[in-house]
DNA sequence: CACCCTATCCTGACACTGACAAGATAGGTT
DNA sequence: AACCTATCTTGTCAGTGTCAGGATAGGGTG
């Protein structure tokens, strides 16, 4: 790797510099703008101020890009979730809260949700996608542990949460969204709670 | 509206006399095939083996052929469902069976339940295809209601439906591929119940 | 029966897209 | 100084969606 970074600001070089973290910024943009379905790669090179072609030495095709935003998509995915996490009050709160920050990444980022969750377009055998993938499947796990919670509890709380989230982002769910913020939040979490292991107090 | 149905086995007139359904046929096989993301408007009339701009005079665009599908798609949805719910011991096994059902379609249509709920090519303002949509979630609350639920039940169990189906659809879930039919019903069971409102015995 | 009207389908064209090949450029290396 | 390699460009091709205009055929009207 050559470093280019103290000609960022150049007119227009031939080498970019930073060409494959300027296209990763470009596709999340094309993505936020287009969508999944309406992505091209043209016009993320376009974005980014190459030429059609430059995309290709540092992805491969679009499926290359595509596998490379999910990858990153992911961690901000978990990003999201860690942060509301951080303020939990205790186990319970925190797989709660878990939920809530899946809801909360899937509509700030609707398009990232999906080329996540419901696309067939990136490389899922990736091993960076993977990886990143089962980081966030095992924190779902250590979530539900931490509460004495099994398989089963696995499996509900992750549905549960990601039907809310899907539905939401595809604005299925109009039962949700008339309602106000505070609202939604707590009926959220009462519906949630239902998935966690009960307490067996 | 003609009526060409006397000519539907006939070589290759001018007139196909049934493109319509033809179209829509060939249109869900292209969905099974390569997907939402890959579906291919004039694959699909080579399909139904007529020029590549036929589809326009019936469909309009690419959106008014993918709305069209997902209309129909939405229809065999709801079929399914109520196949499944027919056998049902009571009412609370009654909307058990639906979320399984949920989940028996989007496995056998994958791509036809990505179309209706995680794709933004089909025109959801599209009269028939809300009314299809309307039809299914009003069966949803009659489920929830016979059981003394409200509102909040209702996102329960279709959140919690739609979580496992989407999951599954897309490979997501390995807590559910491994394990047989016979007990990933059971667990689902499982999981469903919590969602459903508690029976005050 | 002759004529027109309308629905239906086709051919041709244009811009856009993803992918590939071959060439241009420039930093690093010896 | 000469080569090497990574990087980016231009040019090209097949495939796609959409539009315009033309061809076909059946039904209706005089």
């Amino acid at each position: 790797m050559q470093n280019y970074a103290w000609r960022m600001k150049d007119e227009k070089p031939y080498h970019h510099g930073d060409l494959r973290a300027a296209l990763l910024d470009a596709g999340e943009s094309e993505l936020a703008e287009r969508g999944v379905e309406g992505f091209s790669l043209r016009s993320v090179a376009k974005r980014a101020g190459v030429s059609h072609a430059a995309p290709a030495h540092h992805f491969g095709d679009t499926g290359g890009l595509l596998t490379a935003l999910a990858a990153e998509g992911f961690i901000r995915f978990q990003d999201t979730l860690d942060a509301r996490e951080r303020d939990a009050a205790d186990d319970r709160d925190r797989a709660v809260r878990a939920g809530l920050g899946y809801l909360e990444f899937a509509l700030a980022r609707p398009a990232l949700f999906r080329l996540i969750f419901s696309s067939a377009r990136p490389d899922f055998a990736s091993p960076e996608l993977i990886a990143a993938a089962n980081r966030a499947y095992q924190h779902l796990v250590g979530l539900v542990t931490a509460l004495g919670g099994g398989e089963l509890d696995v499996i509900a709380l992750w549905a549960t949460s990601h039907g809310i989230a899907d539905l939401s982002a595809g604005h299925k769910m109009r039962a949700l969204q008339g309602k106000s913020p505070a609202e939604r939040e707590t009926m959220i979490r009462a519906v949630l709670l239902r998935c966690l292991p009960q307490a067996e107090s």
